[in-house]
RNA sequence: GCCGAAGUGGCGGAACUGGCAGACGCGCUGGACUCAAAAUCCAGUGAAGCUAAAACUUCGUGUGGGUUCGAGUCCCACCUUCGGUACCA
C-alpha cells in the first residue's frame, strides 16, 4: 500500500485539533509536565528550518514525557513586537500593525503542519494589549520595588536602528540586528532596570541549575564577577582621592604610575596648565573613537600625561597620573594603579612611554636577571617593604587588610555586567508606562490605567533625535498627571523586546485569564517550566534578562520561584553547505517544499537525523530519502497479518528490550540520532524475521511515535486500538528478558585480534583462558614463543602476551 | 589573545566506565525484476598488498610523543576548523 503521507497527516491533524487531544487541564492535572521552546519571531519570510529543528527536538522531548504518563503543556507563541518586526514593515512599506498579524497567521497555518503537540488555546501574542498591558504592569512593579531608574549617560545608539541598545545587544561593537552597523555612544537620559543588584544571584545559581554548561559559561563569563579591592590614591598638591579597582592588591608596591579613563570626571581637575591643550585634545578623540577602534587590542596603546602625581600608599612614593583609552569608564572606577611589570597591558603602555617598571613578583623570591619580563601570575613578594617574602595569595588580603586600618583600601567585588538599559527610541513596542509632569517629576502611570496603548500612526518612522516616533503623537502624549491631575506628557519610549519575553512563559497557562497576569494557583502547578530548550545566541541576552526578571518577581511575592528553569538545553545550529544559514548567502531552507514533497514526518525525522541535536547538523537534501524509505517500510507493515504472538525466542526478546531500552534512554538525553538508528535497526529485524506479531508491531509504534506523531497514530489505529498513541504509554523494558546466551569473544596476541570466537555467557577467566589457547589459530601463532601473561576480560575479550 | 567544542570512509555521522573502529543512513559497484528506465529487492563497499578465489598480511580515527597487555577514548606538545569573547584592571 502506498505511503500517502499527505492524507495521513491532514487526517490527524485535524483530529488532535477537532478532540483537543493537545490541551491539558491546567487546573486539575495530575502530572504536570511544562514543556517549553523558545517563541519566535514571526518573520515575513514565514518559518525557517532553524525555527522547526528546535521546535520539532522539543517537541519530541514532549511527546515523549507524555508517553511516559506526564500531562505534557506545550504551548507557542510569537515574540512579535520589536525592531526586527518594525525594520521589516518599513522596508516593505507596510504597517506593523497590518503585516504582523499577517506574519503570524502564516506561522500558524505552517506550524499547523509541522504535527508539534502545541496547546493552540494558550497562544501568546506579546502585541496584544492583553498581554503588554501586563508587560507595563511588571515595569510598574519593578519601578515601586526600586529596580528602575533614569539616568543620563553614554548609551549605545544604533545609527540605522536610530535607537539606544542595551550592551547585550551590541555584538562586538556592532548592532545586533546589523552586523556591519558600528554601535556609537551618545549621551542620553534613559530608562534602566537594576539588574546588577541581582549580579551575585545571577552568578551564584549557575552552579546549581541544570543548564547546558555552555550557555552556563556564557552567562558566567558576561557576568564577570572579579574578586579584589579598592584602593584609594591621595594626588599630590590637590585635595582630592583617585579610587582605583584591582584584583592584585599584592602587587602595589609595583604600581609606577596611574591611568584615568577619558570620560573621568577628575580629569580637568587633574591637568596641569601647561598639559591642557594636549589633554583634551586627548579626550576629546578618544571619546569621538568608535567602539571598534577603540577596543581594538592589537593597535598601539595611546595615552596623555596630565601634569599630575598620585602618591602610592604603599610606600609614599610619587607617581605620575596619565589619561589613557585603555582604561575604560564603564568598569570598575575608571581608574587603575598601573603595574608594569605583572600586567600585560601596563606592560606594553610603559614600554611605550618610557615608565619605571618595578618587579614586585617572582616565582623564586628572588629579583629576576637580565631584561626584567612580563610576569601575571603569582609568586612570592620582592621590592615589597614588610610584605616581601609573602605568597600573593597571602598577600592579597595582607595588603589590604593593613591599607584598611587607614581607611584607604576595602575588599571589594566587581561585575563586569550593567544595567540594562531599558528604552527604545522606537514604534513598535510596549509604551513605557510613566508620565512626566511638570509639578510631580515622573509618576508611574496607575495601575488601573493599564495598558498604556500603542497609538495608530502612519508617522512611525524612527528618526536621529534621540526621540521616539511616539513624540510626535502630540494629541496620544498629552495625558493628565495621575497625581494632580493637571496636564503632563506621557513617556514617549517604548521598552525593550527583551522585557516582553522575559516573561511570556509565566502567561501562557494564564491565557484567557485577564484579570491577572499569572494565576495563582496555575502558576504553582506548572512553573517553573520543567524542561526548556532553545538556541544559545540567546545565552546572555533572553535567558539572562528573564532569569533577572523572576528573580526581582520572586523577591516582591509575585511567584514562588527565582530560577525559570529546571532544566535548560541548548540546540545546536543547522548549517547548510559549511555556513549558517542565512539569507544573505542565499542558503535559506523553506520548510513547506519539503514537507509537500515528503511531508512533516520525513521531515522531522530527517532533522532529527542529521546528527546529534545538541551539537546541529548539516543540512543536505541527499538524506532526506533515507528516512523516507524507512517510513515507506514502516508503512507497508500494514499489508501484515498480525498475529497475536506474545512468547518470543530469547533472540527477539533481547532484541525487543534492548531497543526499548536504549530508545527510551536516547530520547531522554535528546540523541535523537542514535535513537532513529536504532528504530531502523529493529525494522530490519523485523522484516528480516517475518515477524508479525501484533504487540512487537505495538510497541514499535510507540516508541516511533515521537518522531513521527502522524504515521504512528494511523499505525495506531491499524492495529485496533482507539484514541490517541499519545494517549498510551510507552513500553518499559525488562532487564530479564535480554537473555544472551552466547557472546562473541576477541582473542587478541600482543593486542592484535586473531580470532572472534562465540562462548556461553558468563565463563569465567579459567575457561575462557583454556578455550583461547586451544584455538587453532593462537596455537600456529605462538607455537614457538613464550606466554608472558594472559589477559582475560569476562565476555569480551582473553590477550596473550607473548615474546 | 583568552575561553569552549570538535577533527573518524566518498559524505552525514556511530562506538557505555580504555577492550571487535566505521552502527544507522546517503552515495557508489554488481546482480535480480524490466523491452528499457524509475521504483523495489539481493549482495558488496576504509586503504594497500597477496590470491584464480578465499584465507591471510600490513596500514588506518588531525600531527608528533607518552602511559598501557591493549588507546578514537587517558596524559603532554602542536596543527586546523567552528562557536563565544574581546584592553573588565
Amino acid at each position: 500500500m502506498k505511503y500517502s503521507f499527505k492524507d495521513i497527516e491532514e487526517k490527524w491533524q485535524k483530529f488532535w485539533e477537532e478532540k483537543k487531544i493537545n490541551e491539558p487541564d491546567l487546573r486539575n492535572a495530575k502530572n504536570p509536565f511544562y514543556n517549553l521552546m523558545m517563541f519566535p519571531y514571526p518573520s515575513a519570510e514565514g518559518l525557517h528550518v532553524g525555527n522547526l529543528y528546535a521546535f520539532t527536538g522539543s517537541d519530541i522531548y514532549g511527546r515523549f514525557k507524555r508517553m511516559q504518563g506526564y500531562d505534557v503543556f506545550e504551548p507557542i507563541g510569537f515574540d512579535a513586537f520589536g525592531i526586527h518586526s518594525e525594520n521589516y514593515a518599513i522596508k516593505t512599506k507596510r504597517h506593523p500593525s497590518k503585516l504582523i498579524p499577517q506574519n503570524i497567521a502564516n506561522f500558524t497555518r505552517q506550524l499547523k503542519k509541522c504535527g508539534l503537540m502545541f496547546d493552540w488555546s494558550h497562544v501568546v501574542d506579546t502585541t496584544d494589549p492583553k498581554y503588554y498591558k501586563w508587560t507595563q504592569w511588571i515595569f510598574l512593579q519593578l519601578y515601586k520595588a526600586g529596580l528602575v531608574y533614569r539616568k543620563k549617560s553614554p548609551v549605545n545608539w544604533c545609527p540605522e536602528c536610530k535607537t539606544v541598545l542595551a550592551d547585550e545587544q551590541v555584538i562586538g561593537g556592532k548592532c545586533e540586528r546589523h552586523s556591519d552597523t558600528e554601535v556609537e555612544k551618545r549621551e542620553l537620559e534613559q530608562w534602566f532596570f537594576k539588574i546588577t543588584q541581582y549580579a551575585d544571584k545571577l552568578y551564584e545559581n549557575l552552579k546549581w541549575i541544570d543548564w547546558s554548561q555552555n550557555t552556563k559559561t556564557a552567562q558566567e563569563l558576561w557576568i564577570g564577577k572579579s574578586e579584589g579591592a579598592q584602593i584609594i590614591f591621595s594626588v599630590k598638591g590637590i585635595d582630592e582621592k583617585i579610587v582605583v579597582f584591582t584584583t592584585r592588591p599584592d602587587t602595589l608596591f609595583g604600581a609606577t604610575y596611574m591611568v584615568l579613563a577619558p570620560e573621568h570626571p577628575l580629569v580637568p581637575l587633574l591637568t596641569t596648565s601647561d598639559r591642557k591643550r594636549e589633554v583634551e585634545d586627548y579626550v576629546q578623540k578618544a571619546i569621538k573613537k568608535d567602539q571598534i577602534t577603540r577596543l581594538d587590542v592589537t593597535k598601539e596603546k595611546t595615552g596623555v600625561f596630565t601634569g599630575s602625581y598620585a602618591m602610592n600608599p604603599a610606600n609614599n612614593s610619587e607617581i605620575p597620573i596619565w589619561i589613557a583609552d585603555y582604561v575604560l569608564w564603564g568598569y570598575g572606577t575608571g581608574a587603575i594603579m598601573a603595574v608594569p611589570a605583572h600586567d600585560s597591558r601596563d606592560y606594553e603602555f610603559a614600554k611605550q612611554f618610557n615608565l619605571p617598571i618595578i618587579e614586585v613578583i617572582s616565582k623564586t623570591g628572588k629579583p629576576s636577571e637580565g631584561e626584567l619580563e612580563l610576569y601575571d601570575g603569582e609568586g612570592i613578594l620582592i621590592n615589597s617593604g614588610e610584605f616581601n617574602g609573602m605568597n600573593s595569595d597571602i598577600a592579597k588580603r595582607k595588603i589590604v587588610e593593613h591599607l584598611n586600618k587607614k581607611g584607604i583600601a576595602e575588599f571589594k567585588i566587581n561585575y563586569r555586567l550593567h544595567d540594562w538599559c531599558i528604552s527604545r527610541q522606537r514604534y513598535w513596542g510596549p509604551p513605557i508606562p510613566m508620565v512626566h509632569c511638570d509639578k510631580c517629576g515622573i509618576l508611574p502611570v496607575n495601575e488601573n490605567d493599564l495598558p498604556v496603548l500603542l497609538p495608530e500612526t502612519d508617522n512611525y518612522l524612527p528618526d536621529d533625535s534621540g526621540k521616539s516616533p511616539l513624540a510626535r503623537v502630540e494629541s496620544w502624549v498629552e495625558t493628565t498627571c495621575p497625581k494632580c491631575g493637571s496636564k503632563a506628557r506621557k513617556d514617549t519610549d517604548v521598552s525593550d523586546n527583551f522585557l516582553d519575553s522575559a516573561w511570556y512563559f509565566l502567561r501562557y497557562p494564564s491565557v484567557g485569564i485577564d484579570d491577572v497576569p499569572m494565576d495563582k494557583e496555575i502558576t504553582r502547578k506548572w512553573l517553573p517550566v520543567d524542561m526548556y530548550i532553545g538556541g544559545n545566541e540567546h545565552a546572555v541576552l533572553h535567558l539572562m534578562y528573564t532569569r533577572f526578571i523572576c528573580m526581582a518577581l520572586h523577591d516582591l511575592g509575585l511567584i514562588h520561584f527565582e530560577e525559570p528553569f529546571k532544566r535548560f538545553r541548548a540546540h545546536g545550529l543547522i548549517i547548510k553547505d559549511g555556513n549558517k544559514m542565512s539569507k544573505s548567502k542565499g542558503n535559506i531552507v523553506n520548510p513547506d517544499e519539503y514537507i509537500d514533497k515528503y511531508g512533516a514526518d520525513t521531515f522531522r525525522m530527517y532533522l532529527m537525523f542529521l546528527g546529534p541535536y545538541q551539537e546541529g547538523g548539516d543540512f543536505r537534501d541527499s538524506g532526506i530519502i533515507g528516512i523516507h524509505r524507512f517510513l515507506e517500510k514502516v508503512n507497508s507493515l500494514s499489508e501484515l497479518n498480525f498475529t497475536d504472538e506474545t512468547d518470543f525466542d530469547d533472540e527477539t526478546n533481547t532484541i525487543l528490550h534492548q531497543t526499548i531500552k536504549v530508545v527510551t534512554s536516547d530520547f531522554e538525553s535528546l540523541k535523537y540520532n542514535t535513537a532513529i538508528a536504532r528504530l531502523m535497526e529493529f525494522l530490519n529485524y523485523i522484516r528480516e524475521k517475518n515477524i508479525t506479531s501484533k504487540l512487537i508491531i505495538k510497541y514499535f509504534t510507540q516508541l516511533l511515535a515521537p518522531l513521527a506523531p502522524h504515521i504512528a497514530e494511523e499505525f495506531w489505529n491499524k492495529l485496533g486500538y482507539s484514541g490517541s498513541v499519545f494517549n498510551s504509554k510507552l513500553p518499559v523494558y525488562d532487564e530479564s528478558k535480554i537473555k544472551i546466551s552466547n557472546v562473541n569473544i576477541v582473542i587478541q596476541i600482543n593486542g592484535k585480534i586473531k580470532d572472534r570466537i562465540d562462548v556461553p555467557k558468563g565463563l569465567d577467566e579459567k575457561e575462557l583462558e583454556k578455550i583461547a589457547l586451544e584455538n587453532e589459530k593462537v596455537k600456529a601463532a605462538i607455537s614457538n614463543k613464550i606466554i608472558n601473561k594472559i589477559i582475560t576480560v569476562k565476555d569480551k575479550l582473553v590477550n596473550i602476551v607473548v615474546k
